[in-house]
DNA sequence: ATCTTCGATATTCGACGCGTATGGTTGGCT
DNA sequence: AGCCAACCATACGCGTCGAATATCGAAGAT
């Protein structure tokens, strides 16, 4: 049995007239009388009766009539699905996020701008370490990731710069610079320094030790925090002081000062992490939101989230 | 797309593999690389990923895998479904039973016969008058019944007779003749004699009378039953006596007496009655069956459903 | 580097689905 | 009663499309 029959007999059930049915399928009345005997001889019964004027249903052609239209339904809703499917706008994207970046305000807009343009995509959302959603990226558990990552292109998995930003410095409120609104990184030269662990991302931990030397001192190592985030917190508890990208200012927690970086400001980068060999189509319609929804600000030389207090 | 597409698609997607899936179809290689790619083309999308060793199937690919399957095994229940609705095996059949006729032991023999050899085709069962089943036959309100028919072919409904019983005599339990086993007919001389209305079965209204002249009195009418059950409680109610078809001897109602007619004796018979426009294959399993569980019983002159206590 | 595996391509052949022409039956109209 | 119109079945030629055979090409495996 062919799906073109069940469409044929579908016709002729509906207009109960082989010439009618011949016309609305475009095709001419012999063929369409020979097609509905081959399906009656493979199913072995009569599925018309064939009267003087026109034909009835047979209680087996009622029977086919009601499962052919289930089944050419679902032929219909299978070719769309698949369609959709391949277009990315169904499926699946589990997504990570680390070091913090959906702090940046960029974030959310492209995960919102994601879920408006394909709401039938279901976003997993996963927070973790930069470097723990790399590994899980090449495991395959996760299909995308926005990450601080440490190099550019590490082996199989594609980074797409979204965001360049400065970083500035933090202190405890009651610090001696918590008056100020900027100061030259080497006023941290014998501050504990809050670090985030160098094993998880090698090369943030390294940018942030050079700036310092670049500033002209060593900086006085003070107790690791395992992500980003939780330098903040640590900071306002007086264990130490520490340089953050900027977006984690919109982390305004009670007893801890901002301050911009005068003099070489130090940068930190956002992006979206994929598998290269991914050709899922969620996964690139994501990344073409993220650059669209980045828009300019994706240059190699990016520009901060808003208003870019950078050094000459 | 073709009922042939997913068939074949299935199968390159089980061996992932098109030399192989091209061996379990039957068909060669190449013409199944070609039936995917119209697939695929039709999809606008690929389905598999051709690697160097075998295919892998791409996420739209995975999608259809799953919907083709649902649509194959619709397509074969479909089919199976079809055929067993043909040969009568699925359905459903409204089933009339008139005149006490369910009080022969033939009736609930053959309905139980069908329920066994037809499980999946529901039987509604409806008790009425004969007169009132014969029309619902015609106005197609129900598909066959059990009745005490009037004539052998009323237009257009088919009868298969299937019982030809004889009637006895029922007398309430005081009667003089309460103590007898047997009598004759003529001893209800001047009895007063309950018949079943005549307008509802003018045949076996007639037939009785017929059977009163021939023994030799006319009956002197008593009240009327609409139906032949209710004779019995109106006999045990001492409102006159009557005979009815031996099955009903099944009612041992407390104050009624039956006794066998001594000469000639009245006979009533079952008929199965159907449209004979009806070719419903349930209906014909149903007439088969009733016929095979009458048995020789069937003959114009069939016997009585046990031991034929009949006249010379 | 060579061999093997496996899918793609090219070409021919055959079957089948479709169109045109025609026949046959039945119900309705005059 | 007879003719006509409706409508399905049959007959036959044609074109398309699916399948077989032969061959090529790419990518792992040894």
């Amino acid at each position: 049995m062919e799906l073109r029959h069940l469409r044929y007999f579908v016709a002729v059930a509906e207009e109960l007239n082989f010439t009618r049915a011949a016309e609305r399928l475009g095709i001419g009345q012999p063929p369409l009388s020979l097609q509905i005997r081959q399906l009656e001889e493979e199913l072995g019964t009569q599925l018309f009766r064939r009267k003087a004027r026109g034909v009835e249903l047979t209680p087996a052609g009622k029977l086919l009539l009601e499962e052919a239209r289930i089944i050419l339904r679902q032929v219909e809703q299978a070719e769309t699905g698949v369609r959709r499917r391949a277009r990315g706008e169904t499926g699946r994207v589990i997504l990570g996020s680390g070091g913090a970046t959906y702090f940046h305000p960029l974030i959310p807009a492209i995960i919102r701008e994601f879920s408006v343009r394909y709401p039938d995509v279901v976003l997993h959302p996963q927070a973790s370490s930069t470097a723990l959603l790399m590994a899980r990226l090449h495991a395959g558990q996760i299909d995308a990731a926005f990450v601080r990552p440490s190099v550019d292109d590490s082996e199989g998995l594609a980074l797409h710069l979204l965001v360049d930003e400065p970083m500035v410095m933090v202190v405890p409120k009651h610090h001696p610079l918590g008056t100020k609104s900027s100061a030259p990184l080497r006023s941290f030269t014998n501050e504990p320094f809050i670090l985030y662990a160098r094993e998880l991302n090698p090369d943030y931990h390294d940018r942030v030790i050079a700036a310092c030397r670049d500033a002209g001192f060593e900086p006085r190592l003070g107790p690791q925090a395992p992500q980003i985030l939780p330098v903040i917190p640590m900071v306002a508890a007086g264990l130490g002081v520490s340089i953050v990208p900027e977006s984690t200012r919109q982390i305004r927690l009670d007893g801890v000062v901002y301050l911009e970086i005068e003099g070489k400001v130090p940068r930190s980068r956002i992006s979206l992490a994929h598998r290269r060999d991914d050709r899922s189509a969620p996964v690139r319609n994501l990344v073409a939101i993220a650059r669209r929804v980045a828009g300019g600000r994706t240059g190699a030389a990016g520009e901060g989230w808003r208003g870019d207090p950078r050094a000459p």
